[in-house]
DNA sequence: CTTGACCATTGACTAAAGTCCACGGTTATA
DNA sequence: TATAACCGTGGACTTTAGTCAATGGTCAAG
């Protein structure tokens, strides 16, 4: 658990993953971000954030584009975090995760479909003869 | 525009389509749905709902899940029927719709390589030689 | 040792997307 | 015509995901 490979502090923390100040510092209210803790006397007042910081706030990114709250993408953080030296544990968390992403896939694929014979319609000149749109499940 | 085919009340749009009633009549009130009216003694106090206004619910959906706000699909909406005689403009617009559900699934695809890349490792021991993760840009 | 740049914490504030509730009107059924 | 089941409207309320502002601590340069 090296964290301190290619350490930052916040700002540029915020520049490496596009997130304002406010929203990292909200993110780390909300465990979705645990960045370690660095001082140079004695006390430690400044959050360092690492590499693995910014691959989570991808994660993160991407969870949430797939309709995740951030209050799950917490918990499969956590249960993500919990498992990380069992590595079945992590392999079933990726594969769950590869599972929606899958789902989310064909979903969009099916509205291309759609979408795809309704253009061909429309320049078709919209005859009578329309495709049935109601296999469109969304 | 006729809109009298496969008539129903709130209640059965409702059930159709998965929507409250709250949130039926919340899109009603953004523009995202415009039903009819049709009331017997001479007011007509019902909304009615057809056919296409479940097509447009699914395509809420949709955006939804593209990461619009109900205020950007309002508004795609509004184009969309502005030129509804128009087919060209109908085309333009399914063609930017596609366009975007692309880039969305390269996206998708994208993060699926990632995970995948990430399981493989994980699955042979997490050796030495990490695959780079960075080149997952989401 | 002071100054300017950076950082943390707290709490108030906001916009989006609903949800809930109370009230009153409408319609089908008995 | 009474009554239950439905419908509409208005407004208050809630959650989520931040954003903003004030206050005060830390650190490097001069």
């Amino acid at each position: 658990m090296v964290k301190s490979f290619s350490a930052m502090l916040i700002s540029q923390f915020s520049k490496a993953t596009g997130l304002s100040l406010d929203t990292i510092r909200f993110y780390v209210r909300k465990g979705l971000l645990n960045p370690g803790r660095n001082g140079k006397g004695g006390t430690n007042p400044y959050q360092v954030f690492g590499a693995q910081d910014v691959t989570a706030a991808r994660m993160i990114r991407l969870q949430q584009s797939l309709g995740y709250s951030l209050r799950e993408i917490a918990a499969l953080g956590a249960e993500y975090r919990a498992g990380e030296d069992s590595p079945a544990r992590t392999a079933a968390v990726l594969r769950a995760q590869m599972a929606k992403l899958e789902e989310r896939r064909s979903e969009l694929e099916s509205a291309l479909d759609f979408l795809g014979r309704k253009l061909a319609w429309v320049e078709a000149g919209q005859p009578k003869d329309a495709p049935s749109w109601e296999n469109f499940i969304c």
